[in-house]
This record gives C-alpha cells, sequence and structure tokens, in this order.
DNA sequence: TCTGGGGTCCTAGGACCC
DNA sequence: TCTGGGGTCCTAGGACCC
C-alpha cells in the first residue's frame, strides 16, 4: 500500500506557525523577488486569491481584504519540512520525498481499509502535534491511486484529511466527483483533449482502454489510466528516479547590466546545480548556460545560450564554473538588461562509469568536492564557495515582506516575554 | 521605482555532415 | 516527364509538476 502525504498551503502554514497572530488572517506568500503568489492559506483561498498570479495584479485587492503578504522564507520552509519527513519516516516502512512538502510512503503489512483509514488520522495528529502543519493522506494500491484518495482527502466533503482509494466501490464512489484535470499528470492541455473525447472526470478516463490511450497520446497516460485501475506501473525507484538534467535558475532582484555580475551569477548557479549533481551521485557531459532578458520588458526579447560539452564527464564545480566563463563571451551583450541566467548541466550519467581521459592526467577531484560539500553541510551552506562567485552579490533577489529565519538563525530565533 | 517563479522531461525541426 | 537520402547534434518550446 501507498501513501501520499501533502501539507495544506505548506508555505503559508509555516508562516502562521511561527507567528500565531496569522492563525485566523487570510495569508499569502510571493514567490522568488516578490513575482508571484505561490501560496494562499484557506482563508486567502476563500476570498479569491489563486496561486501563481503575478502578485502587482493582485496587490491593492490584497490590501482590502487585509490580507497579510509574506516573502518566501526557504531557509524556514526548509528545516520545517525536514523535520516533518523525520515524523513521517516513524510510520512506513519507506519515504520518499517528493516536493518540500509531499511525500510517497511505502507500507507491506496487509491492512483493511478501516485501519488505513484510521492510520491516516493518526498521522495526521502526529505530525500537527510534532510541527503544527496540517496534512492530507491519502491511500492507495498505486502512487495514482494514493495521489488521488489524497485528494478525496481533502477536497470532498466528508473525509476530514484522510481517504482510501483500494476496492472497486472506493473506485465507484470516489473517482466520478474528481476533475479530470485532478488525477496526477493531466494538465490542462491534455484535459481539453480528454474532454472533447467526453472524458470528463477521474472515473470515466480509468475505464479507457489502456492500449487506445497509448495510440491517441502517450505511454504516460497509459500509466496513469492503468495505475488508476490499480495496476503497478511505477516502481518504487521510479517515483524518484536519478535526474537526466538539472538546472539552476534565478531571476535577479534587480536587472543586471554587467559582465561581472553576469559572471558571478552563472558562478552561483554552477554550485548549486553541480551539488545536486554530486548529491545523487552522478556525472554531466555536457552544461548549457543561459541568460535573457524579461519578455515583459519594452526592449526586444533576447536570450542567448552557449552548449559546453565535456570530453571527460564531470560533476568538478570547477570545471562548470570554466565552462561558464568561456561561455560568458556569447551570452553578454552590452546594453542588455538582464533579467535572468542559469545553468543546465545535461546528458547525466551514473558516476560509476567515471573513466579517466587516457591522454591527461587524472580528472577525478571527487575527494576535493567531498570535502567541500561535507563542510559546508556541517558548518553552514556557503561557508566555503568559489572565487569566481565574487564577494559581494549586488543581485540578491528582492525580499520585501520576508518574516524571521526562525529556526536556522541565532539572532531570529523567536523570544518569549515572561 | 518597478513589478510576471523554478524545475524536469520530451520532441519537432533546423543546421550540418557525408 | 520527372527528378535529392539518411544521420546526428542542438535549440526552442510545449507540457507537466509544485
Amino acid at each position: 500500500m501507498f501513501a501520499l502525504v501533502d501539507v495544506t498551503s505548506m508555505y503559508a502554514s509555516v508562516e502562521k506557525i511561527y507567528n500565531p497572530n496569522l492563525r485566523n488572517k487570510p495569508v499569502m506568500v510571493l514567490s522568488n523577488n516578490d513575482g508571484c503568489v505561490v501560496a494562499a492559506c484557506p482563508i486567502a483561498k476563500r476570498l479569491g486569491f489563486k496561486k501563481f498570479v503575478p502578485y502587482f495584479q493582485v496587490k491593492e485587492e490584497a490590501k482590502k481584504a487585509g490580507v497579510v503578504v509574506c516573502s518566501s522564507n526557504y531557509e524556514l520552509y526548509a528545516d520545517v519540512s525536514s523535520k516533518m519527513f523525520s515524523v513521517m519516516s516513524q510510520f512506513c516502512d519507506e519515504l520518499h520525498e517528493y516536493s518540500i512538502d509531499e511525500a510517497f510512503m511505502r507500507f507491506s503489512p496487509r491492512l483493511h481499509d478501516s485501519e488505513w483509514l484510521a492510520l491516516g488520522y493518526e498521522i495526521r495528529k502526529t505530525i500537527w502535534r510534532e510541527v503544527k502543519l496540517p496534512v492530507g493522506v491519502g491511500f492507495g494500491p498505486t502512487p495514482t491511486l494514493a495521489k488521488a484518495a489524497n485528494h478525496a482527502a481533502k477536497k470532498l466533503d466528508g473525509f476530514r484529511g484522510s481517504a482510501v482509494i483500494n476496492t472497486q466501490q472506493e473506485k465507484q464512489a470516489l473517482l466520478p466527483r474528481m476533475a479530470v484535470a485532478d488525477v496526477w499528470g493531466i494538465g490542462g492541455r491534455l484535459e481539453k483533449r480528454l474532454m472533447a473525447m467526453g472524458i470528463n472526470n477521474a472515473y470515466t478516463l480509468s475505464q479507457q482502454s489502456p492500449a487506445k490511450m497509448r495510440k491517441y497520446f502517450s505511454i504516460v497516460l497509459e500509466n496513469t489510466v492503468r495505475e488508476l485501475q490499480g495496476e503497478l506501473r511505477m516502481t518504487w525507484d521510479e517515483i524518484r528516479p536519478a535526474k537526466k538534467e538539472i538546472y539552476s535558475t534565478r531571476s535577479f532582484g534587480k536587472r543586471v547590466t554587467t559582465q561581472d555580475e553576469l559572471r558571478a551569477a552563472l558562478a552561483t548557479h554552477a554550485e548549486i546545480a553541480t551539488k545536486k549533481l554530486r548529491a545523487q551521485h552522478s556525472l554531466a557531459h555536457s552544461a548549457t548556460f543561459f541568460a535573457a532578458n524579461s519578455p515583459h520588458d519594452d526592449s526586444r526579447y533576447v536570450k542567448q545560450s552557449a552548449l559546453s560539452s565535456f570530453a571527460v564527464p564531470t560533476n568538478d564545480t570547477r570545471h562548470i564554473i570554466h565552462a561558464a566563463s568561456d561561455a560568458l563571451n556569447k551570452l553578454f551583450i552590452p546594453g542588455v538588461r538582464y533579467y535572468k541566467v542559469g545553468v543546465g548541466l545535461l546528458d547525466i550519467c551514473d558516476e560509476k562509469y567515471r573513466q579517466d581521459d587516457l591522454f591527461t592526467p587524472s580528472t577525478d577531484n571527487s575527494a576535493l568536492m567531498a570535502v567541500l560539500d561535507s563542510t559546508n553541510a556541517r558548518y553552514g551552506r556557503n561557508t566555503m564557495h568559489f572565487g569566481a562567485r565574487g564577494f559581494q552579490q549586488n543581485f540578491a533577489m528582492k525580499r520585501d515582506f520576508l518574516t524571521k529565519r526562525a529556526t536556522t538563525r541565532w539572532e531570529e530565533i523567536p523570544r518569549i516575554k515572561c
């Protein structure tokens, strides 16, 4: 049996943990640079505020409605998230963290559906007691059904946070009440095409012939249909396979116009992406670097990119930073007001295929990179970093409504007056 | 003052090669 | 009258997720 646990409006809920004054107020959290709304608590949602809308478009409305607006406080969310995952792992055989606010659990015992349901309430209660986060729990014999049950647990009347979709009766009772776009893997475009074929809820989708879905759409949709029918298509390892591409990109807090700033930003992204690459024990054969101005600015949209290939695949940050430096000449155009840059590591393979170049001295720097990673893990992110990144970052993201980093900064730990 | 997220996978089609 | 293929690499952009 699988379960999917996720947090109700995670970012907004975390803000309410450390600022009790917010608990009965509508709260919204913004993305990087205070660009878009990325979380709205249930109270804000009821007032009509939605996710992924540019903030400046709803700014006035939010002010009028008394919505409290916060910038993203990632340090805090990541810390609370890891606490929650450690609580969750006590309940299951295996846990796969799927994103900052949700995880799949795998169970080997065979229980009755009523017992699963009760376990769901137990998990909810425990997470509330230990971390003060509201979660929904959904159980199913496949990850796609667990995800659907989670949707039912949170959205359908009468469930209050826990649901099971296992038997035929449960499928018949719950799937017809779920829109086809709410199925995991069905986005806006597929929804349109499916609706045109008369497939307008999760149950009708589950009744389709897998072969037909493969013929008209793709193997991805075929697997979704089979999983809705209860056939396991995604092995446990496939829920989170090694990534084939790793990107680090960010928009600047303000426009950037100098080559030095661009270089420093690229080096920063090279560090972040390469660290992720090492964390999944992989090497990259090539890397892409890009820089662009804003498509929303008046000037012509400019996006430059440069690809570097490595004779020997690497996860050495220095190799990526060197390549970034070479790419800079192609990326930088004087006069362009850069809005966004990024680094992508491509053509990724497992590090067990590491092979030295026959004609140059050993390129295995894994010991050096291990020291870098373990130092930063022990003494904090960025304790040790590359000079190419510069020592003064003028392009830090805009976070005008940042709350206190209550669990990760000594000077911002909450004080209780007696 | 000015404002529009970040990440991954997949594929069509252009450019280039012989 | 009818006539030029097949392969690889790269990029841009679509689609999906949170």
